[in-house]
DNA sequence: CTGAAAGCGCTTACAG
DNA sequence: CTGAAAGCGCTTACAG
């Protein structure tokens, strides 16, 4: 057999004696073709390890075959973990469906790199991230009338999204801390512009409400994002007496650790510390903090099922993933 | 002026009273064509922006203008910053020659997701990491004759590659540790297997050779990956009176952090402590670590364009990069 | 159910 | 220096 040699449908068709449009009908499906034919060249396809040509066949079709997935720049210092594991739920999804995914960075201003993929027709659709989705990008992506999915949520109807059940998930935690009798929970986070963080104080109120228990909105500090920040909310909230300290995602945790570690002050003994989003950081740490996880692979999976589903004309709905988990450790014991 | 319209060659054509072929021409610049027709074509390209179906271009020429970038399916816990830097720097060098990035995740076994890219002929040639290249990815690109760069160093001459100077940046850190008079120093690290570990002992011993002065090594761990095992090191190293511990990179720093602040053994007062690779938990540490950094967007800006040189016959010659910082911290105070 | 033909939007020998 | 024509490897109305 000729191992190395590359076989087009032109080939195919005369090695069979039909014509290449049968063979293109029999590889794809469509049409009407009788069951013999049809498996005559799908038995010749498997045997001599047959490709169809992705490029070609596109351009026939004016379609790539990829998918854009735009990165924040900076997704590093942000949770490294969340977009390594959406992305390989992403890869995977598309390889199951023949798609291919190709990357392109952004800080949210500057669209030049997502301009490129729309603008030369690489990609049929755009996977983008609440962190990168400014107001300009999914502005551009619409006008453009580019299909495009946002992970995280979108109050705009016309925007298709998944996301995890942030508001579910700290509203149970936030819960069972309550449960565990800590009653004076400050709530640090980053920007309140980030719907996700909206979501995640939602979640920590319903759980008082729902308890009859009293907020005291006063031990809320947002836009929490330097060491300076940090030590001016932490030091507040300590004076007044707080026995909890829930942060609104892992950054700002990391930066509460640091200040807590500084200032010599103890966790769980002085003060219960907790974060509404995991990351390794925080599990390592020592002692290690309760938190929340989200199985951001199924996030990337679901995102990108979705935008072949809208790509392919399929019915398509943005989706909440139900899956969390709270993790309890040290910190809160 | 008609904004949305696509235009494609044969409407410039049309519109120009000239053949697609002059057209085609004009833009790619080959063959002969008169300073004037040119000037024409590309001024009607640029005022009514013009873009090439890259698609059918690819098609025509048998090119994708896209390059396959292959990532550890575990680069978060890794180096996380140093592949976001790596890929930033590869995404803009590849935007500024006109290609895009495809990503595909492995764990340098399952070769299925890399083998899509080049089955499938969706990249022209492929950049892989040290970290994800085992002996098959690499055995595999070879095999199917598909051009690729290897960001970290390798001895095979047929290997294109790019490299940080690891083993000129652990020789100048060692040696201003040992004029710190810091003398008697562990070194502790992972894998043998990994050529930079390699590099960064190699650098570490010149140091001590530059200065006559005799290595203990018996003071050298390799292997160490996990919280028992740097236990284990470190206790043994510890009592072996050492008054610096190198780690060989920041991973290990990590764990090696969280071991002493467990004993309570403190940094830099008891035993200095220096890293042979920068990450931000290491800088911001308590106290922060004294560590190398390296550039990796130019890493992977350099990857990018030494491809694209193999791609377009250019001359190409794999480079170690001259540039990185040696960041002097509070724990070698 | 099948085939001949035109088309996707470019490039590039070849001839002039 | 320029144009007509064939080709890249598929798909898909259209006719039979």
């Amino acid at each position: 057999m000729g191992e190395n040699r590359i076989y087009k449908i032109e080939d195919i068709a005369r090695e069979l004696g039909i014509s290449t449009s049968t063979v293109s009908r029999s590889i794809s499906g469509k049409g009407r073709i009788s069951q013999e034919t049809r498996k005559r060249v799908l038995d010749f396809i498997s045997s001599h390890d047959y490709r169809p040509n992705v490029q070609a066949k596109g351009l026939a079709q004016s379609k790539t075959y990829n998918l854009g997935l735009v990165l924040p720049l900076d997704f590093s210092e942000k949770s490294p973990a969340f977009f390594k594991d959406c992305m390989s739920g992403i890869c995977e999804a598309a390889a199951e469906n023949n798609y291919d995914v190709m990357i392109s960075m952004t800080d949210g201003q500057n669209l030049s790199q997502i301009s490129r993929l729309v603008v030369n027709r690489k990609v049929d659709g755009i996977i983008i991230s609440r962190s990168t989705a400014g107001w300009r990008v999914e502005h551009f992506l619409k006008e453009k009338n580019v299909p495009f999915v946002l992970i995280g949520s979108s109050p705009d109807p016309d925007v298709f999204f998944v996301d995890n059940s942030n508001r579910e998930a700290c509203r149970e935690l936030t819960d069972i801390l309550l449960m565990k009798s800590i009653r004076r929970m400050a709530l640090i986070g980053g920007s309140e512009m980030h719907r996700v963080n909206e979501d995640r104080k939602q979640g920590f109120l319903e759980a008082y409400y729902k308890r009859g228990i009293p907020v005291d909105q006063t031990l809320f500090f947002t836009e929490v994002d330097s060491p300076v920040k940090i030590a001016n909310a932490l030091e507040k909230v300590l004076r007044a007496g707080v026995d909890g300290i829930v942060c609104m995602d892992d950054f700002t945790c990391v930066l509460a650790v640091g200040y807590l570690r500084e200032k010599g002050i103890r966790v769980p003994q002085q003060v219960r510390l907790a974060s509404l989003y995991d990351s390794t950081q925080l599990e390592y740490n020592i002692p290690p903090v309760t938190s929340l996880r989200f199985e951001a692979k199924e996030l990337g999976r679901s995102a990108c099922t979705l935008l072949l589903d809208v790509l392919e004309g399929r019915a398509a709905r943005s989706r909440i993933l139900p899956g969390y988990q709270v993790i309890l450790r040290e910190s809160t014991k």
